[in-house]
DNA sequence: ACCTGAACACCGTTCAAGT
DNA sequence: ACCTGAACACCGTTCAAGT
């Protein structure tokens, strides 16, 4: 792990990808993505903030790269148990992948696009591939699938967690809102005004509900047990 | 509309809110979100780059703003037809939400979160409410399941999106993700390397597959007709 | 080889000053 | 009332210079 000296002149390098990507995630947890620049980095690790530039050839690199490591172990810690079928495990799996970019905010936006070229992500993908295979759906609609179900839980994650840095709790914020929208118009919002208190559960309540029905949609194309 | 002077010395403003929105629709149309700063409006309205702050708060409202603007007219222009129910029309009006964002890179954020303020944002939720009350769905179903359908919705165009504005034609593009997968080591993720030649078909097909999926489990909540 | 210093081209935003 | 000018506190990034 520690750098060994080979020759008399060599200084031990003070910085690594590993220590500038720890500093990274750490300030994706506590500020979000907006709160990781190369002042801060620089800061928290106490070098200049153009050091970083050795290690990584731009800040997007780092951020992908702090993105990724958010996902580390995701994909194995949602076994296949007695009494889940491989459908349940995918939920499991995305409930994960939920926690992990809602507790960072800004980091669904370093997963979001491309493919996966990283090493956890790609753990990820041959997961959820592979436990939709199990399923028993055609190759065609495991694909089509997977990218439903990621985009699903990424997507919504990208939307949600940034309200979460700044704003105060989400109940009295979900309550101004619902406020708000009682104060709308009946005559123009009708239907609005009148499912106004049911608007706005918890976040984490939609976001089970939504997967929920998209995996019941899926159970759809299953062929016949 | 246009501002009758009322006394000797009045000008008549070069400004308007309307007139900035315009401005910033345009750029988010051709450049994305990115494109649209304090700088470049002044110089396409030919004013000085901080005179828009006497018309909006700041960036944030003057983007909001813009991003609502683009979903004018969405709301009405899905009409129910006849052997169309009310889910299908639900499908069309997602879709065209989805080419409305799709066209404005990073509109979606706008749009993103915190209840509809807007007016058009507004339009667009009643809409979806109306719809899904009509399927006959129960009202907590109902609002659940349309915070299922714009969060996908709005969550993969915020995905989908930015890749339009830099890169270059999405086929080529797709063509370069799935040889990347090619490459990926068989022992490690062969699922993912199987189906590498099916994976990344047009983001088109995936989000309408996805939403299908969507919608197609909500079927399954519904009261036998 | 590894990091620093200075510099450049950008941001958003405030506020006093001009007309 | 409406817009400009100057200034401030931020960004990311490059590149020559130090050790």
């Amino acid at each position: 792990m520690t750098q060994v000296p080979t020759a008399a002149g060599e200084r031990a390098p003070r910085l690594s990808r590993e220590r500038i990507v720890a500093a990274a995630v750490e300030m994706l947890e506590s500020g979000g993505v907006d709160a990781v620049t190369t002042r801060t980095i620089g800061e928290a690790l106490q070098v200049h903030p153009t050091a970083l530039y050795r290690y990584f050839r731009d800040m997007d690199e780092l951020i992908r790269e702090a993105a990724d490591h958010i996902l580390e172990g995701l994909a194995e810690e949602t076994p296949l148990a007695a009494g889940h079928d491989a459908l349940d495990v995918l939920f499991d799996l995305c409930l994960g992948l939920r926690t992990a970019l809602m507790s960072h905010p800004g980091a669904a936006g370093g997963v979001a696009s491309g493919p996966s070229r990283m090493p956890h992500e790609r753990a990820l993908t041959e997961r959820m591939l592979q436990l939709l295979t199990l399923t028993g759906l055609s190759d065609d609609d495991v694909v089509l699938a997977y990218h439903a179900v990621i985009e699903y839980t990424v997507g919504s994650a990208a939307i949600d967690a940034p309200g979460k840095s700044t704003d105060p709790d989400e109940d009295s914020r979900h309550r101004a809102w619902r406020a708000d929208y009682l104060t709308a118009s009946p005559h123009d919002f009708p239907v609005t005004v009148r499912l106004a208190s049911r608007l706005y559960p918890t976040q984490d309540t939609q976001f089970r509900y939504g997967l929920q029905v998209l995996i019941d949609g899926l159970r759809n194309k299953l062929p016949a047990p």
